[in-house]
DNA sequence: AGTTTTTTACTTGTCAGACTACCGGACAAG
DNA sequence: CTTGTCCGGTAGTCTGACAAGTAAAAAACT
């Protein structure tokens, strides 16, 4: 005896919009459709499609806003939102900010290797060589930009939205002193190597591979901090 | 100057109806008013009134059958119906968050376990003792505050402070269907023994002992809610 | 030209009515 | 007793319209 299961249109439509935006590359922020155009596009009346937005809404993950739209909604940068605060107001030992980023970011590495797609793998490459021109310059600032682009990538095409959202708050909150890595002598030669490393590792869908580079980065780049900072 | 407060209507018809429910004495499983009936009572479209019976509904207030009626939730039903429906919606959402607590809090637990003073190892015990108390009053709101409780301690017995301002954004803000899994039958008392050997192992200054025990505390907790889901 | 006001287009919010799908009881036929 | 049909009541969906909020373009006024 097989369970029936009755769908109500509304609760399809869900599935159907959630899956819009995730296919479609809508962002969290993002304007999304406008009732009209969905209830055209979906083949459905707009009454429905309300029922169906109200779900959305109610649980998180649209937000309306009479007038202006339906927009994509981030609940993420919310439950964030205090960790960036602290970050930002607090120069938190290096040494506790290196040490969550050598549990994290290793996998996060590990996780791009595996559900990284073209578009990420072609940004990352981007960052790589954008980051070994401003190299050539000299350019400092415009190189602690694309550290932090490639580290966010990577978080990005690891797929997981709240990792990602944890390692922009932990990129744009840097404490200076881990910031000021890339001032030491040598460090931006190592980068490059190493940042190479990681990307050949997630192209070729090298979990593993990619862990232990991110791993061997980090490590290396708190090494030549600490001597730095301590001699 | 005062905040200026806007209201949809949908959103003041489920506070009124909220309230005939209790005024009125309905208890749970009792048939409500139909939509017909409701709307002319309170002398709102039908189009209004059904969005204010979805957000109701998904926040399992009440059960809607067709061609039956609007019925007030028993309460035992409507904790798994809101769960599963909030589940439902933020599948991906809650294995994102799950996918990051699995990375970072073994982890943490391992530092606990290396760094924790005797303060820190008496908080914890107080607080198994009241998730304990709490679990045999079959109190769940502060069951649910316990179990943050606990973890929040052990990140901040790890004496990371980075570590522990993150785990407390992560529980505090924690999406609510995750919070639910403490709903699932069985998983509160499975929570106490783990918890437990968590305990016993930071206790013991067992890093490896403690990052294996936190790892099955939340994997044992994802597979619960994953029977919910699909089970 | 620069600024303010008005208009305009587009968006969501609400309403009304009609039709469909579904449920359960009543009742008659077998 | 079982089965089939009908019927009243219910939620589900559709359509079209208008109200209300927003933002930007257009117009009017310095």
């Amino acid at each position: 005896m097989t369970e029936i299961k009755k769908i109500r249109l509304s609760e399809s439509i869900t599935d159907v919009i959630k899956e819009m935006i995730a296919r479609e590359g809508f962002k969290p922020g993002d304007k999304f459709y406008s009732e009209l155009v969905l209830a055209k596009k979906l083949g459905v009346s707009r009454s429905s499609l309300r029922e169906a937005l109200k779900i959305l809404e109610v649980t998180g993950q649209v937000t309306i806003r009479q007038g202006k739209g339906i927009f994509v909604a981030d609940l993420n940068d919310q439950r964030f939102k205090s960790f960036a605060a602290w970050l930002k107001n607090n120069e938190q030992s290096i040494k506790d900010n290196f040490e969550v980023r050598l549990i994290i970011e290793p996998k996060i590495a590990a996780l791009a290797a595996r559900h990284a797609g073209t578009d990420d793998v072609q940004k990352m490459r981007e960052c790589s060589r954008s980051f070994a021109k401003y190299a050539a310059q000299q350019e400092i600032d415009s190189l602690i930009r694309c550290d932090r682009e490639f580290h966010r990538l990577l978080a990005f095409a690891s797929h997981n939205k709240t990792l990602y959202v944890l390692m922009k708050s932990m990129t744009t909150n840097l404490p200076y002193g881990w910031i000021s890595s890339l001032h030491i002598a040598g460090r931006i030669s190592k980068t490059i190597t190493e940042h190479e490393q990681i990307y050949c590792a997630v192209t070729a869908g090298d979990g593993p591979g990619a862990e232990q580079a991110m791993n061997n980065h980090l490590t290396k780049a708190w090494e030549d901090v600490q001597i730095h900072l301590y001699g």
